[in-house]
DNA sequence: GTTGTATAATGACTATCAGTCAGTAAATGA
DNA sequence: TCATTTACTGACTGATAGTCATTATACAAC
């Protein structure tokens, strides 16, 4: 039945209409003040075909929050240059420095993805997607890892747990994102988020050359 | 009128009833599973009532969050240990510990700190309470600030900008506790609170001291 | 005491919104 | 042409934050 190919071709074009009108919603009032008749509006479809197409809100966020975290693993590949016979402590800034670029970018799916952890997201979204959007996180870090364990290799960096250290700059870039987001702290730490962002990597760096 | 100053009393008093009564049910039950007529049923008032003494259920929250900063401010307080002669990297030490013992004593309280920047948040919270909670965690950061300034004029540690490498390290601080909140991260990190917590401090350390 | 006034408290009601489901329409195939 | 499956609809439900007309209480003046 080439029928039920195009069934499901339809079905998949539905899908991703309903996540575009999401998204445009969604982003330009707020997630929070955006509605689902909002978005069904837009979409030009009942309320009730959301729910055919998504199981809540929630899991409409969480794929638009995949997108974003699609395009920043994209980033970060290109950022990383597999290909390119780069020195590891070059690899680490271009990896930070496409996340801060990502920040800017989209700014929108980058508060979706700082938002993630909050209560109605873990208890809402289904299981799947939820790891889904950790695995993806993982292969982000995977790469600041890699990059880590070259420079042990090639004996410019000095540490111990590759992992760990990524995990650890990367919750060091992070905090001074989410600190930074704030107009109110950026004025009373009279800072930008550039020299922040770069006096923390410097520190970081700093902290793991040998010698 | 002796009259007028006893009624000033029993409001205050009635006050901190209804934020206890709200403290109780929303630790308990999850900020945004308890509803406002949980509380006042837990309070033994009418929701009316609720509304004569607080603006919002999130300006109930902001309170609390600032009963919670300030059990925080004091025990960093307590840390730093103005009275004592202690090096400066001690200072610090006992500053980022006094925050993860916090975030384990006060699980309720550190998650609504985390929380703070949320959405809704920012909308609904009366302007000088928002302002409160930022000058409270700016005088956190002045007595990491003022470590590290004696940490420079003993000559242990060299940093340009006191303030900013404070914020540097709050802020990877607060990127470690928040990455390492969820299960699942802890689990793909293969690593501990703990031992994130203190390669990140030391890591800091390490970029900060002087030769 | 009685009464008038101010203050406090009440809870039924409204508004908003996510999510549902009985009913309708469209597409498919016999 | 008709029966069956699939897709869609939108009025409705349930939950919950917040309101406000009404009622109760406390107090002061006489």
């Amino acid at each position: 039945m080439a029928t039920a190919q195009r069934r499901a071709r339809e079905k998949a074009e539905k899908r991703r209409e309903i996540l575009q009108a999401a998204k445009e919603v969604f982003f330009q009032k707020g997630v929070h003040r955006a509605t689902m008749d909002d978005v069904a509006a837009r979409a030009e479809v009942a309320k009730g075909t959301l729910y055919l197409y998504f199981q809540s809100k929630e899991e409409i966020l969480a794929h638009l929050l995949l997108e974003g975290l699609s395009i920043l693993l994209d980033r970060l590949e290109a950022a990383y240059a597999p290909q390119e016979r780069l020195p590891a402590e070059e690899r680490i800034r271009r990896l930070a420095r496409a996340y801060l670029d990502f920040s800017r970018a989209y700014p929108d799916h980058f508060r979706l993805l700082m938002a993630f952890d909050r209560g109605r997201f873990r208890e809402r979204v289904p299981t799947e997607l939820y790891q889904e959007v950790f695995e993806g996180s993982m292969r982000g870090l995977e790469l600041v890892a890699k990059a880590m364990r070259e420079g042990v290799e090639a004996g410019s960096f000095e540490v111990d747990d590759p992992w760990r250290v990524a995990g650890v700059l990367w919750a060091a870039l992070h905090g001074v994102l989410v600190l930074m987001a704030h107009p109110l702290r950026r004025q009373m730490l009279s800072a930008d988020l550039d020299s922040m962002f770069e006096a923390t990597l410097d520190l970081f760096l700093q902290g793991i050359r040998a010698d």
